[in-house]
DNA sequence: CGACACATTGAAGAGCCTCAAAAAGGGTGG
DNA sequence: CCACCCTTTTTGAGGCTCTTCAATGTGTCG
């Protein structure tokens, strides 16, 4: 989807594939386009490092979290290479974005709503279609906390990062690099630590998948998705 | 919020305080405003009643809610009287939205986008926040759901219903009517129904709150507020 | 090699669920 | 106004899932 931004944002055929370099280089000749970095285990934004800009990742993973009072922390959502992040401070929401990995992204500062005047329309569709995406995705995530078991609810996630980091719409990928800790899925499952490992345990035995050393590997898509009962439309609205 | 909305968009000396009647009125005459009524426990939109539109409420309580393949069923929000709804298939999320109780709205038709062009900015803005508020409270809720224990969620969910169907920025109500049954509160809390009676009693019986023919009592709210943990600053961003 | 972060495993228990049955409301027709 | 039905709520008993605590194993890096 974001691919389709780049290509109509520059004015380029559709139908052309850009290489990774290029497609970074154009971007950021955008007006206001700064290239910013952000180690791993950093905060980009949050209580008190306020922003309000528009990311475009292009390496890295980011984690948008909320931390409740009672010090327990939930991973609402993740940014992935070439997705785009919108960060919103007053958004209220109080979230915090934490690079997971090194991450590297384009900054187009300012309020998102500035940006509507600011930018080309096919940039700011491509926002708004972010923004959309992004409220698609914690909804489904949201009924996957409330209403599935910790297995069915884990492999219905690997399935959607691989699909997010894969960028095709119809296949998925036999293997992807994920980033994070157990402790970090556990944060975005809703379950301990210690029961995330049980139940990736669970996966590789019963030849599901298997996530070690930072790369997920898909054994079964087919058994996956009916396991995790797994409906990619609700991917990249 | 849009309570500002109403006043703004018509052109009204703010502070003025209006009566419903006329409130509602002064919306119903925006061009393309149509006033519909949806019996409780009918549906407003889904997979099988394609809709784009919005829909500002006047009288009783809406669902979104996803349906899962396992055949159970969450929550993700609700519209309540004064709020704005905003109905968008494709949204591709795949909610139902559902008449909990009888419902009255006034339905602006069409597709979102196609709002910007035809509404004065006081009404776009009103929507804009009502759809940031609403990514607010999806977010608090997917915390909630991930990381607070049962009783805790639940007194949550009370304060935030409270907060929104009493419509003050500083103080809570002492009761509020509230149409929801013990499995609707199940759905949007992702408990059980046979759980969410017994979380109830608990909170009856320490005398926090009160839940019994479609009225919720708020007896301690400083109490509440604190097994809650409940920061109200999401609410309506 | 030692230090540190991350992952794995076991054991015990808390929390929530399911199943099942009874009680309490709420509405309808006689 | 009462008898009936249906929905909703309550309560009990038992069990599964997930958590917590604690210890051990594994990989990485200075």
């Amino acid at each position: 989807m974001e691919m389709s931004l780049s290509k109509q944002a520059l004015g380029l055929a559709s139908g052309l594939t850009l290489a990774d370099a290029s497609w970074e280089r154009a971007i950021s000749v955008l007006p206001g386009a700064v290239r910013r970095t952000y180690p791993a285990n950093t905060t980009i934004a949050g209580e008190y490092h306020a922003k309000s800009s528009i990311l475009i990742m292009t390496a890295g993973w980011a984690a948008f979290a909320k931390t409740l009072p009672n010090g327990s922390r939930l991973i609402v959502d993740f940014a992935l290479p070439r997705e785009i992040a919108v960060i919103e401070f007053a958004g209220k929401a109080g979230e915090t974005i934490t690079a997971l990995s090194d991450v590297t992204a384009i900054e187009l500062a300012g309020p998102v709503h500035t940006s509507f005047s600011r930018y080309p329309p096919s940039i700011c569709e491509a926002i708004l279609r972010a923004e959309a995406g992004r409220y698609s995705r914690v909804a489904e995530h949201l009924a996957g906390i409330g209403r599935r078991g910790a297995v069915e609810r884990t492999a219905h996630f690997l399935l959607e990062l691989a699909c997010r980091s894969h960028r095709s719409a119809t296949t998925y990928p036999d293997r992807f690099e994920c980033p994070l800790t157990q402790a970090d899925l556990a944060d975005a499952l809703g379950l301990s630590a210690v029961h995330v490992s049980r139940v990736l345990k669970t996966l590789r035995e019963t030849a599901l998948a298997s996530f070690r050393y930072g790369v997920v590997e898909l054994h079964d898509h087919a058994g996956l998705i009916k396991t995790a009962g797994f409906d990619r439309s609700y991917i990249s609205s």
